[in-house]
DNA sequence: CTCCGGTCGA
DNA sequence: TCGACCGGAG
């Protein structure tokens, strides 16, 4: 079963069943069913529907850091940043970022850990870790500049098509749409698309958007259009309490029509939960912090953490620490744990406030500030420090 | 607590 | 095509 409804009838409900009409495309083979082919109805023509975005977007814009131009680093740069992760978290690592890396050039001189210590408390850290490998590949093969060439830049790790398309359009003005959450959760309502966003629905609806941007004729104005779409996704017409009395297109939101704004998209399923439980040794040294590397799990390998001990605190850990880092501590106090998720775990860490009876080994410890620059660490590590103050 | 989301690799 | 990866908003 795919996801696109079939629209014959639904220009009818529409305020401009006339208008409507003549803003009609070929829809992609319903569910492999020939005799399901249907023309589409955009509920109004692509260009009111362009022209409605764009004033809303005009007087709604939001001013930020990346928009001040369309640098193709600066708008690389934000949409690594934004994939996964919510504007206003964003802005403040974005200006540092490009305080610290202010070219492409820059980000691919430095080293990899350095950039991860930048990117500390983003999440997704794979973000910057390709990032930085792109940077290198650019300056080697393409003369440092980001390809303007939609199939090399997918090439690069970290673009998929998403970011391949942002960049394109963002920065080079090619008249290429774009298909994010913001944007296909938009559309899922405005068309009120009842399967869950993936897969082939998904296949399809970025090409009812080429044809939209073809027909709406935004080909000059991609840069604006686009981030229209994105904004109204990320202003109005937002995952949970979209604000459709304050929206440009609910006249002609079929979601809206049918009282289904807050029931579409319909959520994808997820991987049940599984607790774990840690115990982490907290050891301080003035504003110091005794970490070591985490390489025996999948998630945040290689970075810097409390040494830590699988299970809830026992009588037994002092031993288990001895065993397991060879740590001579002894227990001063334990705090109330920490509970951290990560995708489908939710980790719960049972910080013991301990003293070191004999120094730490040296190759698998360093004594550093959390946050300093070449150890990166998880926000989690910062939760604990925050926890433990209180 | 639950839900959200681009890219990658199996 | 599915599941892993992260942290923050509601």
């Amino acid at each position: 079963m795919t996801g696109l409804p079939r629209y014959s009838g639904h220009s009818r409900c529409s305020m401009d069943a006339k208008k409507a009409s003549m803003s009609t495309w070929k829809m992609v083979r319903f569910d492999n069913v020939s005799v399901y082919d249907s023309d589409v109805n955009l509920p109004i023509p692509a260009k009111e529907f362009a022209s409605r975005l764009l004033k809303w977007y005009r007087e709604n814009r939001r001013e930020l850091p990346w928009r001040k131009d369309s640098d193709p680093y600066r708008v690389w740069v934000s949409e690594i940043m934004l994939q996964q992760t919510q504007v206003k978290t964003v802005i403040p690592y974005f200006q540092e970022f490009l305080k610290t890396y202010p070219s492409i050039k820059a980000l691919a001189d430095a080293q990899e850990n350095e950039i991860l210590s930048a990117w500390s408390g983003l999440g997704y850290y794979k973000r910057g870790r390709n990032l930085h490998k792109a940077a290198r590949i650019v300056c080697e093969q393409h003369g440092g500049e980001f390809p303007r060439d939609l199939s090399q830049a997918l090439q690069l790790p970290g673009i998929g098509p998403y970011t391949a398309g942002a960049i394109l359009s963002l920065a080079y003005g090619e008249p290429v749409p774009i298909l994010d959450g913001n944007i296909s959760r938009l559309f899922s309502r405005y068309l009120k698309i009842e399967g869950v966003l993936e897969g082939s629905t998904l296949a399809q609806l970025q090409k009812f958007l080429v044809q939209l941007v073809s027909e709406a004729s935004v080909s000059e104005n991609i840069r604006d259009f686009n981030q229209a779409l994105m904004e109204m996704g990320a202003l109005v017409c937002t995952p949970r309490n979209p604000q459709c009395v304050s929206c440009p297109l609910a006249a002609s939101c079929i979601a809206y029509q049918k009282g289904l704004e807050k029931t579409l998209p319909r959520p994808r399923t997820r991987r049940a939960v599984q607790e774990f439980h840690y115990t982490v040794a907290v050891i301080s040294r003035g504003e110091k912090y005794l970490l070591t590397q985490n390489w025996k799990d999948t998630f945040l390998r290689g970075f810097w953490e409390f040494p830590r001990i699988q299970g809830p605190p026992t009588s037994r850990l002092e031993e288990n620490f001895k065993l397991t880092h060879g740590l001579h501590l002894k227990v001063r106090k334990r705090a109330a744990p920490v509970a951290h998720r990560i995708t489908f775990r939710k980790l719960n860490f049972h910080p013991v406030l301990v003293s070191l009876q004999s120094p730490a080994p040296q190759q698998t410890f360093t004594w550093t500030k959390p946050g300093q620059k070449g150890y990166p660490i998880s926000s989690y590590i910062q939760k604990i420090l925050k926890s433990i103050e209180s």
